[in-house]
DNA sequence: ATTATCTATAGATCTATAGATAATGC
DNA sequence: ATTATCTATAGATCTATAGATAATGC
């Protein structure tokens, strides 16, 4: 995983101990959530990764190949959080606990690569497992949301959730971080769950 | 208003009754909230308003105006309501209502333009007027959840209602808008602002 | 021999401008 | 004369490939 010194070396040497793989995704990662998938080029992917645009190529079939690998890390921990939650014995906690978990796994990414997921280009067929995770955790949301209250509709319901833990993206783009927010963005999805206050509390001061 | 038939006649007639301006904004509405903004060019736009690339030119002076044009219109009413509903006498009503005035808006506009405030190029110094619209428009949000529960703070209860009224968007694009999304919605923005169950109904059923 | 880079470039865009042209208006 | 289009194109990209090259490994 780290840089052997096999292969013609670059102009620029590079940081030691990363791989070259490593480098691109990270270069274009911020550039996609700085700028956006379609107005990055690879130009200038290779520029912040630190090698030739023809460089990239070795690694990489393109630039969707590139997204791809950004985005597929994140699909099977996703699946397993959703699946797992639904067997949950207090459908409140766990709630809370999933979205608490999901908000904090999009504040760990290295670069807000969250941004991502609303970008038009992933409406593509490539994208399909992608959009089937989402769908997924989606879903679990709404189950929850409906054995908290079966009055409420579980499609709308764990919309709400996905949209209110997703409030992640554009406050970290806008550098609008407050002091726990995984906790206060699972809370609001227990209200819009229709979650007592008192159950709020409950959960809340569970820890 | 309508096409007048000074000037060279286009190779293909176009719609007649529908200024060109018009015909440019629509498909350029179209692309850019199926394609995105970056991926979508020039050429396309003034192909699928029937005419040539370069005849666009005459009435913009680029993409980037044309995205001006579109998002505009929107910044003036958007500024007014949220200014109104700050003086209301019932901030849970308030709240309701302007959230589900919000979300109207946006589903009616003709091609979920809304896509577009989320886009990275809505960065650019042109936008800021926009974007203060929007600032502006969350902090009512926010002023009014203060109102109704002062413990909460204010800048999160807003982003909070501003991200649940923006669900509209993606369901749009997923073609899912369930019946009375509007009404929904602002229930969904109450139950984030800590308004209890009793209040919910009354102001829904208020009508 | 293998690996990972490099240089160079083909071919396909894309944006914006220059200048011609085909209508109506006066 | 004015208006709204057209054709043609310059100049700047951008993606992906071909083939050379400079290391290590055996």
């Amino acid at each position: 995983m780290a840089s052997s010194t096999v292969g013609r070396p670059r102009i620029t040497p590079g940081r030691p101990e990363v791989d070259p793989r490593t480098e691109i995704l990270d270069a274009a990662a911020s550039l996609f959530a700085e700028r956006g998938y379609a107005a990055t080029s690879t130009r200038r992917i290779a520029e912040r990764a630190g090698m030739r645009q023809a460089s990239m190529y070795y690694h990489f079939a393109g630039k969707e190949d590139i997204l791809l690998a950004l985005l597929e890390p994140s699909v099977a921990p996703t699946l397993e959080r959703a699946a797992d939650c639904l067997e949950a014995a207090d459908p409140v906690a766990a709630l809370y606990d999933l979205a608490r978990a999901d908000v904090t796994t999009l504040l760990d990414e290295p670069h807000n690569i969250g941004t991502m997921y609303l970008a038009p280009e992933v409406a593509a067929e490539a994208f399909a497992p992608f959009r089937r995770a989402r769908a997924e955790l989606a879903g679990a949301y709404g189950a929850l949301a409906h054995r908290i209250d079966p009055t409420q509709e579980e499609a709308f319901a764990g919309a709400c959730c996905m949209q209110l833990v997703e409030l992640v993206i554009p406050l970290r783009r806008d550098g609008e971080i407050p002091d726990g927010l995984p906790e206060r963005i699972a809370e609001a999805c227990l209200r819009v769950a229709r979650v007592d206050e008192a159950d709020v509390a409950r959960v809340r001061a569970r820890g």
